[in-house]
DNA sequence: TGGGACATGTAAGAAGTTACATGATTAT
DNA sequence: ATAATCATGTAACTTCTTACATGTCCCA
């Protein structure tokens, strides 16, 4: 039984190894770090863990070294594949915004002024640091998977995103100007 | 000691009894499914477990009902208050996109067209409605919380996020089309 | 040949998810 | 008066955060 227990983190695991063959524990996370983890964090305590869990689902398979570091190697089985299309087919529910910055600001008396615009102004020069990074991506040197052109269209919507943003805070900073 | 492991709950709890006064638990769940709860959700396993923690800490007051329901009364102390102040004034991280939308598209073959025009269709549908319901809030009847204009502007983030997930999923559509 | 960076892994505790369970109120 | 719903709470399990710990490689 495939199990319905398999959480997003499990379908990075998939992903990754179906598109990049064998590979260790590390290598997903260096992957990660610069691809989807620009919008879906993997935690590091889950790098060991969630594979050695897709093994014993019978999802993964796994080799590992005699000599050296005795690395493990995972690799993909048909069932691991089967779960990949299921789960591409599945319905995909909403995001949350689950922004901290407008936590604060929403725990943040109207008329407190200067709290509000020093966050607005915090999150004004973060959003704009974080659009640079991505358009430097869109528009720099080939990415280091040409192979995988969906990751320019999560940039694209991460641009988006920034913008929106922008505006957001530059609007909340030009309400308050007048005081 | 006010410890350093308050997690965004734990100001959202202090938050609401710092603006509402005294309340229970469930009070807590009804104000945080209509306001805070549209961008950032509050598990309902910890509406009992975290007024309890913050009590320990001595943030929160608590007292119980003799008769009856012997409901739990909870308010907000000294040391909470300003555990909530340092709170505010404390640096915001970055949001995380987390859209489980994004994740499968990332996970879907380019050449997928089926798949793709499925999801974003999906995404596009349920962005729509939620943009509705946005505009509804915005537009309709003074909210019910009327001393809390943050709350109007974190709904005009909403807003603006809505928007630009619909530009991007319609994107995505388009240039799926002369397939 | 030794110091830093890279690579690999574990563990404790906090937070989140899901399902269950039951006492009050309300409506018909 | 009784069924439906609201209100209140617990328990089991999964995931995440954070910190620690160590081994291996690179290169000056």
């Amino acid at each position: 039984m495939p199990d319905a227990t398999l959480g997003p983190s499990a379908f990075i695991v998939l992903g990754f190894l179906n598109h990049a063959g064998p590979a260790t524990a590390y290598d997903l996370k260096r992957w990660v770090d610069d691809s989807v983890g620009f919008f879906w964090s993997f935690p590091r305590s889950q790098l060991y863990a969630e594979p050695q869990r897709l093994v014993t689902l019978g999802l993964l398979a796994e080799t590992q070294e005699e000599s050296g570091r005795r690395r493990r190697l995972y690799s993909v089985t048909d069932a691991g594949r089967a779960a990949l299309a299921d789960w591409r087919r599945s319905p995909a529910g909403m995001p949350e915004l689950r922004d901290p910055g407008l936590l604060r600001m929403f725990f943040t008396p109207e008329e407190d002024h200067a709290a509000l615009r020093a966050l607005a102004a915090g999150q004004l020069r973060q959003h704009q640091e974080r659009l640079a990074t991505y358009r430097d991506m869109l528009g720099g040197e080939p990415c280091p998977w040409p192979e995988r052109p969906p990751f320019t269209r999560t940039l694209r919507m991460g641009e988006l995103y920034e913008q929106a943003c922008l505006t957001f805070w530059q609007e909340v900073l030009d309400g308050l100007r007048p005081e």
